[in-house]
DNA sequence: GTCAATTACGTTCTCCGTAAGGATG
DNA sequence: CATCCTTACGGAGAACGTAATTGAC
């Protein structure tokens, strides 16, 4: 049904219409007159419809030349529209990278990322949620956002993930506690001591489960949702947790000691999870993290 | 800088967001799944970006893909619709002439050929302004109409003409003046006769001075504006005068007598004008009134 | 092993520029 | 006769189809 117009055509006819004259409209699309003869022909041909009235002195268009070339105008500038705004998307004029991070990453670790990348690409939006790792979760799967930064769980299958790098546990305890003046504590050392667990269904719970498999513990009969809570009742001598060190940032204000598990042991991976098509400006942005905060580099 | 897009790149494109699958989309375009696969490579180097993620096994967009499908759906509706429209107007599905003639010519013989040319094409509007000869002028001057059916102007220059038919020359007179019993009446009948003039400005007074020469007639003095004017001043019994047979409409309701002249005698042509360049559509009604009202033809 | 996209390759067609032709003022 | 659009023609490159290749499941 509809021809195979190209913009080439398009042009050529608008370039008529403006110069009323082969040669120089010729000129104008770097064409000889010939070929740029034979393009107009072509045109007149594919459309069906005489569009120039030729009088070899005079060119006109004709009463259908003159409403087409107004469309064909319109036609130029919505092509050239899309063009830019595809370029300027490829080339990062332009843009949004909507990222969703645990706090503690969304706070230290990502700020200074985000600083160059938009130095680098100052027309492309950068959009941060700091959420904990089923928020982002949910950010990601509403498409809400780009990457997440966040813990493993098993509802990530869904999704392309890398690891970025890995969250190292740490021993939560009072001041007054007999771990408190360890640099480092052994898994060992915790034998004997009350656990406050998080719920089951969070990924610090299991990841602790996995590393106290065969140290008897005391059984607190504390689980709860919440850091803060989990950092209440330490404070107030019911037991430690552990958890890993991006959480620390919760318990910084109480006085409370954290200490880091001797080295060896087993780390909670920090995962990027994303889609499997990322735009031009969040892959950009990926790399970018990777880059800095990645295992590998800075 | 626009590279050069074609409708079918296009409908390639869509076609493969639609199906999201090669040799499908292939099929749907009624090309080889090889040049097809060609063809979207070219887009993508035409755009610059990469539009599709292909998996061999998954065909996905991206999301430059995804936001240039509908720029190009849009892009393809808009020439579809362009060419549709120029399509109808070319065949005369949509279109619209406006003829402006002389009133007797928009009264007698332009009724009939209007009627056929809307059995033909009802899709086309047709306007007819009745109108003088000045007025016709005007209306094609003003671009109002696309053809004028109007007698001889030195203002017709800029505009091309061609003679539709011709027009004789009426004496109108009384009942009771010694020429109404003539079947026809020579020029020389008239000498001695008090002619009623209209305004040397028009077209008729040139002719009939024309005609004229040689014989003497008596000056009446009287030089009007208006047909009927004259038509009043001749009941009156003030005079006579030579008028072409397209405007004896004017006279018909009085009780005078239009003898014609002698044949031999030149006639007043009747001119179709029009701007140089003529839609398809206004094209197809000058055919059709040369057609049937044309001297050669009916 | 099969399905599906890409690459390889030869044919055909299109596009383009040079040059000759023809119409107009 | 000078201008300017069209036609003629030949070479370079694009488009297409067939067939071989690669890759994923």
């Amino acid at each position: 049904m509809l021809p195979n117009i190209s913009s080439k055509l398009l042009q050529a006819f608008v370039a008529l219409a403006d110069c009323r004259h082969f040669t120089r409209a010729a000129e104008r699309c770097h064409l000889s007159q010939s070929a740029f003869s034979a393009v107009i022909q072509k045109l007149e041909a594919a459309l069906n419809a005489k569009l120039v009235e030729r009088d070899t002195r005079n060119v006109m268009l004709t009463v259908e030349g003159e409403m087409f070339v107004e469309v064909a105008r319109g036609l130029l500038a919505d092509m050239e529209a899309a063009f830019g705004n595809l370029s300027d998307h490829v080339a990062r004029r332009k843009g949004r990278v909507a990222i969703a991070a645990l706090p503690s990453l969304a706070a230290n670790g990502l700020p200074a990322v985000i600083a160059e990348y938009r130095a680098s690409y100052p027309g492309v939006k950068v959009q941060l949620h700091d959420a904990l790792s089923d928020q982002c979760l949910h950010l990601l799967r509403q498409g809400k956002v780009d990457l997440a930064i966040t813990a493993p769980s098993a509802r990530l299958a869904e999704f392309d993930t890398r690891v970025l790098c890995s969250d190292p546990f740490y021993l939560v305890c009072r001041r007054d506690h007999a771990l408190a003046r360890k640099r480092r504590v052994q898994l060992a050392d915790l034998a004997g001591c009350e656990l406050i667990h998080l719920a089951k269904s969070t990924s610090v719970r299991q990841h602790v489960d996995r590393l106290m498999q065969g140290v008897v513990v005391r059984d607190s009969g504390l689980e709860v949702e919440h850091l803060a809570t989990v950092a209440g009742l330490i404070e107030h001598g019911l037991g430690v947790a552990l958890v890993p060190a991006l959480t620390l940032f919760q318990f910084k204000k109480l006085d409370l000691v954290a200490v880091p598990l001797a080295a060896g042991q087993p780390e909670r991976p920090i995962l990027l999870a994303m889609p499997r098509t990322l735009s031009v400006a969040a892959r950009g942005m990926l790399e970018l993290i990777e880059l800095r905060l990645g295992s590998g580099g800075g």
